[in-house]
DNA sequence: CGGTATCCTATGCGATACTG
DNA sequence: CAGTATCGCATAGGATACCG
């Protein structure tokens, strides 16, 4: 019951949606929801038009912040695959709430202007 | 069942979610929904370090996507009441599990490494 | 295949000053 | 009180080339 802190880094709310705050974390996470393990190459197809930079910082600060699982097969060719974590799994149901209302409301929200 | 459509901006989830990912959209929110109908001032202060200028923009913006009201009253000193629209009540249920998820897993995001 | 490294630019955002 | 207007910068992110 610490209703209190609403500083930046420290507040647990401030800190962690900063973290969801970006172009394309989210849409990985939701990816790898759908997808289940996942290699390089198949969240690529599942985000067309994501960069190669923007894919692998991404992965590597979700990594960090264990949301995702990172598995290096040392093969040749490499194989890598990534997958939700525990903690990931468990931000899904927001997540997937959030979506079903982006669903609902597309119409009203981007209904009055446009989207350059 | 269209679960096609994966393009920015007509894919309404990567609509909306591109909409919700600055900086502050979801921190007004949340203080709309603690503090109920806020005028500009009682905003600033639920949210200390926002700017004049952020506020403003991003309370522009959640009012073209019908998610806040903005009710202005002539008087002199002028007053401005902003709440949520019944579409920006909806979304609360999520935002509020996207919270909690980030309450109950800040130890573990947050241990490994530094937030700048 | 699964990435880095480098360069570059658009813009989100803050600070400050001003206004009806 | 509730905002604009203006300036300036840091950085998020794209394009391209290269690597083990």
């Amino acid at each position: 019951m610490r209703e209190l802190d609403i500083n930046f880094p420290t507040c647990p709310v401030r800190n962690i949606l900063s973290r969801m705050s970006d172009k394309w974390s989210l849409l990985v996470l939701r990816a790898l929801q759908k997808g289940g393990v996942m290699r390089y190459k198949d969240l690529r197809n599942a985000i067309p038009d994501i960069s190669q930079k923007m894919l692998s910082s991404t992965l590597k600060r979700l990594e960090e912040d264990c949301l995702i699982n990172r598995e290096m097969h040392k093969e040749i060719p490499p194989r890598v695959e990534y997958s939700l974590t525990e903690t990931g799994k468990e931000l899904m149901p927001a997540l997937v709430m959030m979506i079903e209302w982006a669903r609902e409301h597309f119409d009203v929200i981007t209904g009055q202007q446009s989207m350059p």
